[in-house]
DNA sequence: CTACTCCAAGACAACGTTGTCTCTCGATGT
DNA sequence: ACATCGAGAGACAACGTTGTCTTGGAGTAG
């Protein structure tokens, strides 16, 4: 800035008030001064106008999601990232694999470079670190955090499984399985919930905490080939109900055997049968989460909000298969 | 600072070590000043920090993609996040959507927050806006700049565009379509002139500039219904393969008609029949474009590199399909 | 017992900005 | 012609930290 200054022939304040688009510059010497920086590349240093200023906000957001390179964590990043643009803030990305201390350790890093807020998708059983994350506002999305109490964004998991499993009820089925994901996670607990709210008292083969694609072929095929091998199927969870789809086609009763997921996924249109899922929605929990991060880091301060993102059921096919009449 | 050195009854100055983990501190003091920070909790203001030590590193890339929702953007981006982790640094990231402008203010916008350096899937048709930024080093991905020179990570698109179409002609095909993308996008370009090369001087019909699913549908429910309509498809980008899948299913060809896609989507093999792709591999292009951007970053300075990663054909079925004996 | 060495801890300045105060100079009104 | 005013421009300090130099006191050798 002492460069620019002096070969714009102008103080260094003059500059510093060109630069910050102060009104009282008068054009020429404006001029001059805009011509200098440009010659000289300069840009001004953040940090020391930060501190300067004594800025807390860094106009930038910490995002920590599952996986960045799976479909529904991508969908909510755009959708965060899209909201965070129209307010000119950057966002920063990390993945957390479903690792507790990778969790604690980006929300601690995001946090030293002061990031304005932070928005979760917990990884971890246990959020209480978080409390002591005064000044920073955090909102959860996708799953609830526990022993910490912040705004959170979640899909209706009871209500969705629950319809989807009504929805199969209807066409005939009695005897309806459930497979579903780690128990741990509670997503998953909500989604057997609703699975057991639709069934009352007469639920039908249950298999939790089966983990990605493979594990639920195997453990679709194994319920298969049960005597009281079920009608139809509820699966909890995206990887799961692909892992079912494969298990139907290879003993080829992909036909007979209805199948509702929970989660879109793409091409469960093209699939044959094309699948029948309850669909969240990421892109409005996105946009919902990102919402509720500004209002706090605005200054809003309610008690913590729960926000609902309803469900979609889609029917497609492969959930309007009715029982087979005889067996 | 000054309040934790006030309540450690020390200096400012041993805070300052005790933080950076100088090691000439005896350790009562440094359990003090821990206990005092701890209490208070204190966080050091990065700005000064870096402003003090004179520090041009935030730890800090930009990452700019076509769109972190797309899986080929989200495999980009997450092998860029791992390869970053490893050595503490963060990223910050945004999505183009194919619009010039907003290429252009990301990349000011990232490099104004001082990130270390850039890496970009260019939206834009012309890059020499970044031969004013100095210092930043930048790295391209999945498409060449123009107008501006810098190490580049690409497909093996000309060979694995040929390779797909020759795998066509090894199982009868002559009449080879191809659908490809907006030819003002390098990777389509080149797609093509693998297909042509492949097919030496009697190239099947040919359809530019097809964007997205629907249009791709259309495009090749008019190409099967000329009179010299194609025994086989070569679709040069994942939503045209899709669309083309769409159509074939439609009117009932998909039996009869090969097709190989350039790109692989997650449940090609799924689909009925299971789709034969030629494979990019987006996860080693990211870590090939983050490796090459940290040796720039650490002072690496020799003339612009490309770096070309191979693509893999994956024979799953709908390009096996032979060329029907008689029409 | 003195003189020297060494190391922990503190004092001070400086990093690049910007808020605030002050100064200068030209314009205006009487 | 003189006083008043206002606006544009500069001087200066301060933001929170750390590099460097200085100080003080304990330890050691002669």
């Amino acid at each position: 800035m002492n460069d620019v200054a002096r070969t714009a022939g102008v103080s260094l304040k003059t500059v510093s008030r060109v630069v910050n688009g102060e009104p009282s510059v008068t054009p020429d010497l404006a001029a001059r001064v805009r011509a200098a920086v440009e010659s000289l590349d300069y840009r001004p240093h953040l940090g020391a106008s930060m501190l300067r200023r004594n800025d807390r906000r860094t106009r930038m957001i910490g995002v920590l999601l599952e996986d960045v390179a799976n479909p529904f964590s991508g969908a909510l990043h755009r959708a965060i990232e899209d909201a965070a643009r129209d307010r000119g803030v950057h966002v920063l990305t990390g993945s957390l694999d479903e690792d507790e201390q990778r969790e604690r350790d980006l929300a601690r890093a995001f946090r030293q470079r002061q990031t304005d807020g932070l928005i979760v998708a917990p990884a971890g059983s246990d959020q209480s670190y978080l409390s002591r994350f005064t000044g920073t506002p955090i909102v959860f999305v996708d799953r609830p955090p526990s022993g910490f109490g912040a705004d959170t964004v979640v899909s209706t998991n009871v209500a969705g499984a629950a319809g989807a499993v009504r929805h199969l009820v209807a066409h005939g089925h009695r005897r309806i399985a459930f497979l579903g994901d780690y128990q741990r996670r509670a997503t998953a607990r909500e989604r057997f919930r609703g699975y057991l709210q639709a069934l009352g008292h007469r639920p039908g083969p249950v298999v939790h905490d089966v983990r990605g694609e493979v594990a639920a072929e195997r453990a679709t095929l194994a319920l298969l080939r049960r005597a009281d091998a079920p009608t139809a199927l509820f699966t909890g969870q995206n990887l799961i109900t692909i892992g079912a789809v494969r298990a139907l086609q290879r003993i080829g009763l992909h036909q007979s055997i209805a199948l509702v997921g929970f989660d879109d996924f793409p091409l469960a249109d093209l699939l044959d049968p094309p699948v029948t899922v309850v669909a969240q929605h990421p892109a409005r929990m996105g946009r919902a989460a990102a919402d509720a991060l500004f209002e706090r880091i605005d200054g809003h301060n309610g008690p913590p909000r729960e926000i609902r993102v309803a469900t979609t059921l889609i029917p497609r096919g492969s959930g309007e298969i009715r029982i087979a009449p005889a067996r």
